[in-house]
DNA sequence: TACTTGACGCGAACAGTGTTCGTTTATATA
DNA sequence: TATATAAACGAACACTGTTCGCGTCAAGTA
């Protein structure tokens, strides 16, 4: 029997290759390969579909809408977090060091960090880490109500620096430059730029130029860091039964 | 004589109405009044051209792309910020009504506050808050080092937290509740999922929602501010030459 | 006065976005 | 085997930022 031609008028279905079974597993990787590679911006549902071989539309049968395939691919980040058993001890320090390293995940995933921003944790990782930042700071006597507003201003303060510091990463995609070329060209046309500000009108701007873009990104995380942990701290050396620290003046 | 009728093949290009001229100006008045009542994501280029009863392209005789319409209509809310005069005897008080007033300013604009984000101050207005919130840490003392840490450690917290409390807000657009009911269900959604929690593993989560949500947004970005403020103060009594602060068990 | 130049505005078009809808295909179930 | 359900598909919708070539107008120059 040989095959009966099709007529030219119609139109027939041609899968590309044979089927390979999408799932949510499949589709959060490769967005988040996307995303660690060409930040947040490249990844679009049609992006996605087509790394797989697939239509936009076969997402949706697995992720509700990007925003759920952003939140799957942030908590996919959450993962590489570790939680540290508390110690009474140095619960300070395990705090220091829990940031740091939350601060480092999130800088190795460029602009993921932007998904955390009015994203109260409820997804598995996200509560992990929640509960276990708690654990830390109850173990070493912070009053509940302090801790459960540091919990939040670190959340904040990680995702917002974390971000912001993908941002000036994120341009330089556009750029012929390699990435350390491109940060000390800017930053040195930012420096130039102060040192022409007119000083009857910005003498202090033009005349501490060093002291304002001396320090890199990783110092300034650490030194904001820095003041919410001495400031927590003082909640635990001061505080009375209602959370409030001794006034100073 | 009369008018020859113009042949049907023939496109004629038909003003819609006399020429109003576009201005730069206008442009980022009309950006702006879209940005507060609709959210930056209702800001197109389209959309304002259309707000001016013109085309898209026309725009591009004024600005260079939107991004640039973007940060001309963040210099402009930052226009509102007022500077006070340095006093040395209450440096700490007006650092803090400035960045009070600055994060009200903000939050009086939609979402605005996204645009500061690795947003180096260049602008006229941006250079005026900086070099009065230099000139007001100076006057009270802080190493100048210590001072440009914070000038960016406080236009991050600013610019983050006014953003993040603008998208709960921007979730509302898409909800026909009004804001208070919107963000009390919402809120209460968490409060019940955290109470919800599996206690065996959240605990503390579980067992201290009222700690966790109690707080608002502007509770929350006060107790952060104030963090930041007691530990600048402390580089002003304890700093010596190098501007590190005393150590502190 | 006629011509040139620059600024401004315009419409069409490009290449892209998230998502829905109805249809087709594959898999599971009775 | 027939039916039901889940997964995948293509077309289409309504939208995005921007460029390109063209037309109009005003100002400047020969």
């Amino acid at each position: 029997m040989t095959d009966i031609p099709v007529p030219p008028w119609r139109k027939t279905r041609v899968p590309s290759a044979p089927r390979t079974a999408l799932s949510r597993e499949l589709i959060v990787s490769t967005g988040l390969r996307i995303v660690d590679a060409e930040g947040l911006e490249a990844l679009s549902m049609r992006r996605v579909a087509q790394e797989l071989g697939t239509g936009p539309a076969s997402l949706y049968a697995h992720v509700a809408n990007k925003e759920e395939l952003l939140d799957l691919i942030y908590d996919r980040v959450m993962a590489e977090i570790a939680v540290p058993e508390p110690d009474p001890e140095r619960w300070l320090e395990q705090l220091r060091e829990m940031i740091m390293d939350a601060f480092r995940v999130f800088g190795s995933h460029a602009d993921i960090a932007r998904v955390g921003l009015a994203n109260i944790p409820t997804s598995p990782n996200a509560l992990r880490i929640a509960e276990g930042q708690l654990a830390i700071m109850l173990a070493g006597g912070v009053p509940p109500r302090i801790a459960g507003l540091m919990l939040d201003r670190f959340g904040l303060y990680i995702c917002a620096d974390a971000y912001e510091s993908a941002l000036y990463v994120n341009r330089q995609r556009g750029s012929d430059k390699d990435l350390d070329a491109f940060l000390e060209e800017t930053f040195g046309q930012i420096r130039e730029f102060y040192q022409s500000l007119p000083a009857g009108r910005f003498p202090l701007l033009a005349g501490h130029v060093d002291a304002l873009t001396g320090p890199d990104g990783d110092e300034r995380f650490a030194f904001g860091l820095d003041l919410m942990l001495r400031g927590l701290a003082s909640y635990v050396q001061d505080a009375d039964a209602d959370g409030s620290p001794t006034p100073k003046g």
